[in-house]
DNA sequence: CAGCGATGCTCAATCGATGAAGCAAGAATT
DNA sequence: AATTCTTGCTTCATCGATTGAGCATCGCTG
């Protein structure tokens, strides 16, 4: 191994050199095509060994300039501070290397100005696809790619002009209200009408979970107050200044709450603390994601899990048979009973 | 825009055709010192103004070939499960963008063979540093970084070849402690010695805590039981089955407890709840690391936060600098009041 | 008006890997 | 012995961007 001062990266013209041989041996040899190009397994075999010695790495930049496909694939993701796009992006490494593809990822906090650049930066890597996580315009995503020739896929928020992969929302938050309405009865007797807090009432997630929690109170009879319901933004803080302001005008906030994700419960959680609004009558709580912490927090919390394997099941999918007919596809959330099994 | 079937990207000699010019002027324009060539900047306009027209983006793969310095920066992470990682990962993110280098991230779940690979492919893709976080065994990859002329640093977990930055676990660990054997004495009127569960006994952030655990009890003139020292891994599951396994050989458990890690903690709480064990007696509980949902499970729990963005303005500052004389930099971890500021 | 510098561009080599085309030497066929 | 086939390599153009060197053209000076 030379450690030299200012060790230059071995290239396949110093192993040529090295085996006396040709680079275009080399580059046969380590890209595994000798056979094809009819080099004799002696030669394979002292390159080989020759290339091991001096820890050759191939230039993937001078590789991927030559050939048609880069095998790169690309994601923008909103945050990491969740455990639901952890396990997205976690299960789409995963995914993507077991295809032999590389991936790159990006997190673009939720910032529209940095979307659009992450995705512009993906194209100057050569990515064949792009996967645009909950990003807030997905259609100009879209735009940027297909004017490039990259094909690109919505998750977890959809877009109309590539397909998108999402939780089914409407019948997930139908059956999470209905199953915290059951809870609100059993506690106090009578079912009452839920808060809904949290989200970006623009969003399509979000509106498809509004609307699937006004048909659950509809199905069992029971009308929805438009003053609660609160899409506040995702960040914590902004659900707890958003409480703090209601139960300013209201004086008593409902005992039962539809959350929209864990990023709001943390605010939720934390200003029913701060607030000693709930004190000696815990409210019925169900949340629309899941954390294995907050699943522990209180006996009444109702979690649905959304089925990030499901859903990328469903981009791989598409990724692997190169394109789909479909353009929007749900997949079923996943309810939990109790702490979850990991 | 060209919408053909198969979109062939547009390269700068697409570019110069269009404008009349040469190649060599649209690059000079495009990458920013065409001042510099002495292109007049009537030119530089409408090369500009067309290469927006077109949707160009530069090919990476090829201006890296060329250029001597590719400015990518790659990281290896082992999980995006917790908010640790998941928030260096982010800090990380935005601290590569704001400095003009690109930011590629690998998670390697833990996998010692799959850490290797992802730091050769890393390699591959002519990175200038790489960041090796948590990894199971960090000399290994600076030994293949240095083969090839790029350097190195340790996160989290430290190596003896290349430069480290991890939280002071040996200080951190006897306060938090400390804090734990208060919370005890009050609640139970003496300081009984605690239960350490989590983490692996070979890794140098366990072995630190455990040492100022040891120490922090020898403080109060109480002895550890060294049986109590349970460190079975991080997986959740271990720490289940390590309490289940303990509580079966000994009957009663300590009545407070050091948990090495969020992920550790997540196993202990659903151990509690599930087992029952400590049905009317909850124990007091620390933890060597943070979580929002985690802190409110609680009123006697206490968290260590490790000062993540203390952590990676080491990391930068290293890397500003390009290179270090110290080897080992440790971070003090903060200490959290309560449920903790955003 | 020769000479010089400044201005505004183009030419062509280069980065490292790849693979089509080609070449030389031996083996097999007629 | 002449021809064809096979084996095992090498040569060279190429991918797209970058950049040192060079070449006109213009304005200005003495």
């Amino acid at each position: 191994m030379n450690q030299d001062k200012v060790t230059k990266k071995t290239t396949i013209y110093d192993l040529a050199e090295l085996a006396g041989t040709s680079a275009s041996a080399v580059s046969a040899v380590l890209n595994g095509n000798w056979k094809k190009r009819r080099i004799s397994s002696q030669l394979a075999e002292r390159i080989t060994r020759l290339a091991e010695e001096q820890g050759y790495a191939v230039n993937m930049q001078a590789s991927l300039l030559r050939r048609e496909k880069s095998k790169i694939i690309g994601m923008i993701v909103p945050k990491y501070d969740n455990r639901y796009f952890g396990s997205i992006v976690e299960t789409f490494e995963t995914m993507a290397r077991e295809r032999g593809l590389f991936p790159i990822i990006t997190c673009t906090r939720r910032d529209p100005e940095l979307e659009i650049e992450a995705a512009r930066t993906m194209l100057s890597y050569q990515v064949e696809w792009l996967i645009s996580t909950g990003a807030t315009d997905p259609d100009r995503i879209t735009d940027i790619c297909s004017a490039a020739g990259v094909r690109s896929l919505n998750l977890d928020l959809p877009g109309s002009k590539a397909p998108s992969i999402i939780s089914d929302n409407f019948k997930g938050a139908r059956e999470l209200t209905r199953r915290i309405l059951i809870n609100s009865e059993r506690k106090l007797g009578a079912a009452h009408p839920l808060l809904f807090i949290g989200g970006r009432g623009s969003d399509h997630n979000t509106a498809e979970r509004v609307r699937g929690f006004r048909t659950a109170h509809a199905d069992v009879g029971v009308s929805v107050d438009e003053s609660h319901i609160l899409t506040c933004g995702y960040a914590p803080e902004k659900a707890e200044s958003s409480l703090q302001a209601l139960a300013a005008s209201e004086g008593r906030l409902p005992d039962g709450m539809f959350v929209n994700s864990t990023i709001s419960l943390e605010g939720v959680m934390r200003w029913i603390k701060r607030s000693g609004h709930y004190v000696g009558r815990s409210p019925v709580i169900g949340c629309f994601d899941w954390d294995p912490f907050a699943a522990l927090l209180a006996d009444e919390i109702e979690m649905v899990r959304q089925d990030v394997q499901g859903m990328l099941d469903a981009v791989f999918g598409i990724i692997d048979q190169g394109s789909s007919s479909e353009t929007l596809i749900q997949i079923p959330p996943v309810f939990m009973e109790g702490d979850a099994p990991w």
